[in-house]
DNA sequence: TTAGGATTTAGAGCGTGCTCGAAGTCAAGC
DNA sequence: GCTTGACTTCGAGCACGCTCTAAATCCTAA
């Protein structure tokens, strides 16, 4: 949990880059392009807008980069970018919104967990698949004696 | 596994709707639209030639409709339009290339697997978060006094 | 025979999520 | 001060997988 931003008590010194860090070492620790993380704020991923130097180049809290990886657990679970968007509207508006927060964690969780059970099912009918071919190579393609081809155009995937 | 494709040992009747569905009744059976059953066939992920009645509309065989089940199999693991083309194609050649098909598959069941683990830790990370909602909202927040925002801008997520 | 619904084709369009590019600005070292 | 490289904005471009359209053709039922 990002619990909150760690700004000075007195006003932020945003000037120089004393705090923070470049967007270049932004995505170097959050493994998220430079590209995509300004594609990201563009999008609207963001709870707070990120610090900038007195010259307008971004200054990454560690607040910052804590969301973002927040965000790339959700992209990797497969949350589209406009949920996300919402996701981060409601904890930038403050407390008081944490049930509407909890449903829409809940609901993506079930998504997550309805595409994981049809990955997993499907891919145990594939599992069959390699299992037949690899008895088939085990056995010098032997099947062919006791299930021929029938047919000049017959295939068997 | 396909194993044939059920032609009469006569040329083949192809003349009318006898033998076969229509795309629509396709459609129904594999759950795949006409739409994306003929971009499949133009993308090339046909083992063989749909029939055609003399009017040249499309006469699904219960192979045909099982191996568009096979590719929707795929697809729902992520395997590329690309990759299933080539498998596609490996099939089509006939005998002869299994060690070929067996590492395709087992290449993409590699893929799907690493996909799973890392979309299972993510969500893992993902619950951890729900489990601190549940919680804060379960104790009506109570943790903001002892854990209270420090700064006005702060927050959490 | 004919009306009307189903199907055909090739190509265009779309939604998503990046990814890139161009032209300009900033800043650190010489 | 100047050079050089990092960074800026914002629009365009791209890859993927469909999804739709239009105009023509087919087929069935009345």
């Amino acid at each position: 949990m990002l619990e909150v931003k760690p700004q000075p008590e007195s006003a932020p010194d945003r000037s120089g880059p004393q705090t923070g860090v470049s967007i270049a070492e932004a995505a170097r620790r959050t493994g998220v392009s430079m590209h995509t993380l300004r594609y990201y704020e563009r999008a609207g991923l963001v709870v707070t807008p990120v610090d900038r130097t007195t010259g307008g180049r971004r200054r990454y809290q560690q607040l910052d980069l804590d969301w973002i990886t927040v965000c790339t657990r959700l992209r990797a679970t497969g949350m589209p970018i406009k949920t996300i968007r919402r996701y981060a509207q409601l904890v930038s508006a403050g407390y008081g919104n944490e049930q509407e927060r909890l449903a829409l964690l809940e609901a993506h969780r079930a998504d997550v967990a309805a595409r994981l059970a049809e990955i997993r099912e499907n891919l145990t009918l594939i599992d069959h698949k390699i299992d037949v071919y690899r008895g088939r190579l085990a056995a010098g393609d032997a099947d062919r004696l006791w299930a021929p081809v029938r047919r000049a155009q017959g295939y068997s995937d």
